[in-house]
DNA sequence: TCTGCAATTTTGATTAGTCAAAATCATGTT
DNA sequence: AACATGATTTTGACTAATCAAAATTGCAGA
């Protein structure tokens, strides 16, 4: 066994070294997992396949987040973050989506290529850095996706968003946020005029069809899949 | 012994997998140190006591850059970059001075302490952010310290710069670069009003004194023993 | 030439993260 | 109640990077 005989008289854990660029992502990880799948228990197999690593890495990953203090973790059934995990799984998200916008609004690049090149740069941005950002986009609360800036301090504000599987029909929205980061998707929405902020309304939803049919003010309505819709987020005008 | 067969048939090394960001800083202190100390054949003490681990680290690192093809090394004597190693390291050093720039220029952070922001940011750093950012400043040539930054392609362009230990006496100057980069040293260089670009001419060298005496246009002439000044270096007007 | 020291290399351990594959478990059928 | 099945956990191994401490070596000086 790896039971290693932890030797620092301690009952407590609270590990205060830096958290790895490994912890940081799968607190991470964590938390969009516990906001999304509404169970705010995470299963390990959920966990690893978000992570692209073997279940098997994933337990003894958790494991050892859980010596750590940062999450707690329920053998078989899954794991949860502590205060203190989602602090920091909040501070890292606030890394990401500000690095995001910034290489939106300051380095030109496309929205559709920014998450990739964020996942690298949050692990290696300083708190100095960082500020210095937040006030060169004047203190910005979404980055390029819609998707909410956790502030440095307090809680992220509760916005009152729905998928277009569940928003109201006819009712005047707009596009809020697009939960499915990868360039394809981005670049699909992007080109049936559905960008974030774009408003528009619900004509109907047809469960047998499996498909929603979206009216952009001025063109012709567009058909989404419900696997699509469920990933384009809408909130009230 | 740790002489793990090489399964790959292969008798050639060159390793295509992206280099880690601990072999990029062994490759750029390298390339540093082969610069300054004349010698281009660099003594495993010097690396080790510059990249802040133990000789056998260093050792041990180094025989496996050879076997990358990136460091030719001869054992108790040192090693010395190959022309793939070089490459790399003038790249990471391209890298880390156009990301101080950028952190000085347009985040505003004070010179003195880009460096370690850099240090950091400079493995995180893709090609297409920084072509970006190159472009933002305009295609620089020195970073915040005078430092050249090696250009995307091409070779170093050979200055004709002198320490303030070699120059020319009463001959005008101008201040090109500081070696040394740590945060006490640039603050002491910016109190005496010795940044980048100030005019200035050496009045005197007293090997005796170990000082050497420098007037800057204006103002009563600073004494710099032979340590400092050996950091500090000029170019012609 | 012989010695002694300082630099270098070896050896053996350790830590973080990972995978493969075998062992366990929890459940929803029959 | 007995199983089959799929998810989870264990076990054992491996890689990169590191340190401590012991073993080598190359020379400079007596």
């Amino acid at each position: 066994m790896t039971r290693r005989l932890d030797l620092s008289h301690s009952k407590r854990h609270h590990d205060l070294t830096m958290p790895t660029s490994t912890v940081e992502d799968y607190l991470k990880q964590l938390y969009l997992e516990q906001q999304s799948a509404s169970a705010d228990l995470v299963p390990m197999g959920k966990l690893a396949s978000a992570m692209g690593v073997v279940p098997g890495t994933a337990t003894s990953m958790v494991k050892a987040l859980a010596d750590s203090g940062l999450v707690t973790y329920e053998p078989r059934s899954g794991a949860r973050l502590t205060k203190g995990g989602e602090q920091l799984a909040l501070h890292v998200l606030r890394r990401h989506r500000l690095v995001e916008l910034f290489l939106v609004k300051i380095l030109g690049l496309d929205w559709s290529e920014v998450h990739d090149e964020a996942e690298e740069l949050e692990h290696a941005i300083s708190e100095k850095v960082l500020d210095r950002i937040d006030a060169l986009l004047d203190y910005p609360r979404v980055d390029p996706h819609g998707d909410p800036i956790p502030p440095a301090k307090g809680k992220m504000p509760g916005t009152r968003q729905f998928s277009l599987l569940d928003c109201d029909l006819n009712a005047p929205l707009r596009v809020a946020r697009v939960i499915d980061q990868g360039p394809a998707f981005l670049q699909f929405v992007h080109r049936s005029g559905l960008s974030i902020g774009t408003p528009l309304t619900v004509e109907s939803r047809d469960p047998q069809a499996a498909a929603v049919s979206i009216a952009v003010a001025g063109k012709p309505p567009v058909a989404l899949g419900t696997e699509a819709a469920s990933k384009i987020f809408v909130e009230a005008v």
